[in-house]
DNA sequence: ATGACAATCAGAGATTGA
């Protein structure tokens, strides 16, 4: 099965190259951020066309999260547990059923920037409630995993020029720390799993030539419980989207497993 | 230190992103 998380920076701009690369990617499961789409408006029509059942948890302009699946989509849930005042639409989970049930959970987490400030409070509060759902993932002992835009750049290595991320939300010591600390519970980084070394991102900022000179970070994850890291095949991020007409200012981030 | 670029909503320019 093939389960790819891809920030799409609005769905509206993206339907065209959006639905080439699902011709020729070929994902089972593609886990979608920053739809910026009410659920109404989302062009649910132009997947289930391809085969692909569609859920979505949208918001006017902002943020939103969909699930496109070739196999059935069960236990849909929207919304990450334990606030009862958080209304950003970033987080959707359901079961897929392939030979095997894998839960897959759909995460836009926030930004963080400026720092300090509410909007930094917000990330590390929202990381919190992350790592308590996190931790029933790894308690359940099943095959789960947690795709998304982590808007968290891991290590150094993981920027084409980190010292200029140093004061940045993205790479602050509490951000880091709080994802290093889920991980620490026993998940498994796909990308990390596969491949070490500098030089991989999934995000070049729009401006001043990022793309051109390889400017980018990494922060859209895949992270795996020790019952679905045990069947991952490959890991690969589809860096050649970036060069295409109109892009998302991401690119696709995707695993195989043996399920 | 700021803006650069893009998307959205709206119907200009502010807001958000990373």
């Amino acid at each position: 099965m093939k389960i790819a998380t891809f920030n799409i920076n609005g769905i509206k701009a993206r339907i065209n190259s959006l639905s080439a690369w699902l011709d020729e990617a070929q994902p089972d499961v593609a886990l979608l951020q920053e739809i910026k789409s009410v659920d109404e408006a989302f062009p649910k029509e132009i997947f289930e066309e391809r085969g692909y059942n569609v859920a979505t948890h949208g918001q006017k302009s902002f943020n939103g999260v969909a699930i496109l699946s070739k196999l059935p989509i069960e236990d849909l849930t929207i919304g990450l547990p334990g606030s009862d005042s958080d209304e950003q639409a970033r987080w959707i989970e359901a079961t897929v059923v392939g030979k095997q049930a894998l839960r897959v959970c759909n995460l836009y987490l926030p930004n963080g920037n400026p720092t300090p400030g509410p909007k930094f409070d917000y990330k590390l509060e929202w990381m919190e409630r992350l790592y308590a759902r996190a931790k029933l993932l790894i308690e359940d002992e099943l095959p789960a995993l947690m795709a998304g835009d982590y808007n968290i750049i891991p290590q150094k290595e993981d920027a084409e020029n980190p010292d200029r991320w140093m004061n940045d939300a993205l790479f602050l010591p509490q951000s880091r720390e709080a994802f290093r600390k889920i991980l620490a519970m026993g998940f498994t980084e796909a990308f990390r799993a596969k491949y070490a070394g500098r030089g991989h991102y999934s995000f070049w900022d729009y401006q001043a030539g990022a793309w051109n000179r390889n400017d980018g970070i990494r922060i859209d994850h895949i992270l795996m419980t020790p019952a679905c890291a045990d069947m991952m095949l490959e890991c690969a991020i589809d860096k050649h989207l970036r060069d295409r007409e109109k892009p998302s200012d991401h690119v696709p981030v995707w695993v195989r497993l043996d399920n």
